[in-house]
DNA sequence: CTGAAAGCGCTTACAG
DNA sequence: CTGAAAGCGCTTACAG
């Protein structure tokens, strides 16, 4: 065999075994041209000529070619890796996200690469560093709260690394945002709880760490505001997001004279330590007390009474940041399919008479 | 320059900007010896002399030298990407496997690249061999249920790619196999509700396309029998894994006369489905009515009463299976650091007398 | 619009 | 124990 040519497929349709896959140099052999215009082709160059280009794509789809990522990787300097960047350690926020990006790189060549990370290590910025130069990813996705972290940002862009933020309210260039709009979330809970007449009505926040608490705070306060009510200083408590931050503050709060009729917690993990708080006092949810929290994750359904909160699109939000990552923003979805959205349940109810 | 030559490392040490990674042709020019040389090194050949290695080795050090996987790969004709491949949906569960294989992964040079699938799509067995092989992955650790499909053994078998299945029992090779004996957990759960006097036991089974559905049972029949006990049939009901699942069995096991003192959930979900179902027809528990779990996912301490439960070490078990993958396991680990454990909680009591 | 040469950063196969 | 040549499957840079 003379040097360079391209060895026979062997073994082709027998489906047992490993059999070679076609290379970019069999596909122009078989379609009489040079790898170059393949090349061209796979890459949607604009320099291939009608004719040639349907014949080498009829070449291709005939024998499944797929270019070798790694091989092109190579070449190209960057790989078709795309980094999951998260340390928010929700499992269903973590699980859906991942849904979400594979939803958006679907049959684009891409794979997910999952990276958490730990903000307060000593490593952090290093260790990201290591991960994105040695795999040379295409580029990352970040979520809250490694998404705020501006030393982060400006490591992509020292290192030249596409990025695209998830965060609550923009805090980057278009280019590189996905918004969640907590803010109206936290609008919608107030509207709820002032429309069914609660006046006297208190709030549990996240940590200061995540800039979606503070969204989620002010969304709610706007919202009371727009109802010519207010948040009582004793009746705002700052929690962490777990569910023993939550117990804690509702414990708080539901000792309080008078007591609040209301509370809205910042995610559905602390409204789901109210609820406990309120059982282990003898305070009835909802006759007693409403409440209210945000995510809609799994276990609002599995609460009793089951919890009436906000629903953020993850899922949606993850496709969306990673085809703007990927450059194929698909602007036929409606902007409102990835807005938070009120979801009634059990757990609000009418204020009482008396 | 002259042809083959390697060029200056540039920009060394500003720390600003994608400064170039040193190369193999880097690191051998500096040590003085031909890359091949450095080339064993990092794949710790054993035909190096001794002095040589440790010079290399200290240049890769000064340098922080590390080979590119995408180069690695090509010539290799395998990539450094470790797939999962999983369909069981519990976000938890897939979270807590994702954490173990990266902590098994730390420091080796893979990656991990997540793949969840549906056994029930025509195209799976296709779409989960065009991913394996397009990518070139080393290796793919497989859960339940996938790696209970011998379709996908025999594809892992036919295209030459490693594999691990973590299953409740064994159905491969012991290099193939990661067990998490369920079954013991079943005898837990059996042995812990005989000696709290209780005699009607109920079972709410998951489905058969789980393996772990049987194992889980057949344990705690196992470990009725023991006690001298057995399992009625008109107190064993088949489930589906789900909270829904498990509201509609508990709502009839919980109409029968006489009606079973405890009952014994295949898992944590179905077992939040009961103490639903209980709470609706006003049977209180723990004191009428004894629920176990099986998993000790998140949201058996958020339940009210919290759940009793046995634990699955799925993280440990994770990191097992990587290990065994890359052909690194770790003997020095305790085997009990891998089995099933009860978690008693609220949910358990005594048998009220009378 | 198309192609021959050189190169991406590694390893294999062969020599010595 | 060590190295020069060829190759993995692609792309870039240059020519025509």
């Amino acid at each position: 065999m003379a040097k360079g040519e391209a060895p026979q497929i062997e073994d082709q349709g027998t489906g047992a075994g490993p059999r070679r896959r076609p290379t970019i140099n069999d596909i122009a052999r078989l379609a009489g041209v040079s790898k170059k215009t393949v090349s061209r082709v796979i890459n949607a160059s604009p320099y291939v000529q009608k004719e040639t280009r349907e014949r080498i794509e009829a070449v291709i789809a005939e024998h499944g070619y797929a270019p070798d990522p790694q091989a092109r990787g190579l070449a190209f300097r960057r790989s078709f890796l795309i980094g999951l960047v998260y340390d928010n350690p929700n499992p269903q926020y973590v699980v859906n996200m991942q849904l979400g990006l594979l939803d958006g790189m679907k049959g684009s060549g891409f794979e997910l690469v999952v990276h958490p990370c730990n903000r307060a290590s000593d490593t952090f910025l290093t260790d990201l560093r290591g991960f994105i130069e040695r795999q040379k990813l295409f580029g990352v996705v970040l979520t809250p709260s490694v998404s705020e972290d501006e030393r982060v940002a400006a490591l992509m862009g020292a290192i030249g690394c596409e990025y695209v933020r998830v965060a609550s309210v923009s805090v980057d260039a278009p280019q590189h945002m996905i918004e969640t709009r907590d803010r109206l979330g936290g609008e919608a809970a107030a509207g709820h709880l002032a429309d069914l007449g609660h006046r006297r009505i208190a709030h549990i926040s996240g940590p200061p760490s995540f800039r979606s608490s503070r969204e989620r705070r002010e969304g709610f306060e706007a919202g009371l505001a727009a109802r010519g009510l207010k948040l009582e200083p004793q009746y705002a408590r700052e929690g962490a997001y777990t569910f023993e931050s939550g117990i804690a503050c509702a414990a708080e709060l539901l000792k309080l004279s008078p007591r609040p009729t209301a509370i809205f917690a910042g995610n559905d993990e602390m409204a789901a330590g109210v609820l406990q708080a309120a059982r282990q006092m003898g305070v009835a949810a909802p006759g007693d007390l409403s409440v209210v929290g945000f995510d809609d994750f799994e276990i609002a359904r599995r609460l009793w009474p089951s919890l009436t909160t906000i629903r953020t699109p993850t899922r949606e939000i993850g496709r969306l940041a990673v085809q703007r990552l990927m450059g194929r923003d698909d602007e036929n979805r409606a902007e409102k399919d990835r807005l938070p959205v009120l979801v009634v349940r059990e757990s609000s109810g009418p204020l009482k008479a008396g």
